[in-house]
DNA sequence: ATGGTCGGTCACCGA
């Protein structure tokens, strides 16, 4: 089974590049965060005829994600116990979707941003990172994936220049704590060891072309699914073309 | 320290 995970910055601008993006890499799940796609926008277009199955929460203009599975869909949760917001009727923070397809646990995750380091929404980022944590306990013990955009370089080397984030989100040590508590609880990142490099470049002063970006989009494998996991890549192309998302989709390959 | 470029309830805000 092959899973990917994608920041697609907006699904409606990018929707044929979806679409081209599950058949190129012939994939059976992908999870999308940044969808920015109210719920009367969706379903997209021809996934469904496609066979494919479409999940998505948050319908808002910033944090939507979203699951598209050929291999089922089922047990779909919006957020998780403790989340901020968990239980309201529409969630519009939710940021994360659960579901089980083809007997893996995938959970679409779009990590709060922190903006800064003075600001509330850094704080807000890591509580809801240890809620989720706690959350995420109960899901250990079946194949679990933890996929997305984690918003946190966990070491030096995840960005291009360490010095010039040195009073940024993504590196302070709380941030790289709470991303080590995950693996501390028994969580592996399955995606590094195979597939080094960026994930992420911003559009401006043309940081995709002299590859200055940072690694934030991880997958976190509870043990029953990293033993499992064969390879991984990222898809540097699609981040390469006109129009792309500013993030690349990174693949994953489950025996 | 600023600004650069994207996308969207679009001329501001969040990334």
């Amino acid at each position: 089974m092959r899973i990917a995970t994608w920041n697609v910055n907006s699904l409606r601008s990018r929707i044929d590049r979806v679409e081209a993006l599950l058949d190129r890499h012939d994939i059976d799940v992908l999870a999308l965060q940044e969808t920015k796609a109210r719920e009367d926008q969706l379903p997209l277009m021809g996934l469904q005829a496609r066979e494919y199955e479409v999940a998505a929460a948050g319908f808002n203009q910033w944090n939507g994600v979203a699951l598209i599975s050929r291999v089922g869909l089922d047990d779909i949760e919006i957020g998780f116990p403790g989340m901020p917001g968990w239980g309201e009727p529409v969630a519009p923070e939710a940021r994360a979707i659960g579901a089980t397809c083809g007997g893996v646990r995938v959970w679409s995750l779009y990590i709060p941003n922190g903006r800064k380091p003075d600001d509330p929404h850094y704080r807000y980022k890591l509580d809801w990172l240890s809620r989720l944590r706690e959350a995420a306990h109960a899901w250990q013990d079946r194949p679990t994936a933890l996929v997305g955009d984690w918003n946190i370089c966990p070491t030096d080397d995840d960005v291009f220049d360490a010095a010039q984030f040195r009073n940024s989100t993504h590196v302070t040590p709380a941030e790289r704590g709470a991303f080590q508590a995950f693996l501390d609880d028994g969580w592996s990142e399955v995606t590094r060891a195979h597939a080094p490099g960026f994930t992420y470049w911003d559009y401006y002063r043309q940081r995709f072309e002299r590859d200055r970006g940072l690694k934030i989009d991880f997958v976190l494998g509870s043990p029953t699914f990293a033993e499992r996991v064969t390879g991984a890549f990222i898809d540097r192309e699609e981040r390469a073309g006109q129009g792309a998302s500013d993030h690349a989709p990174v693949v994953v390959d489950v025996a």
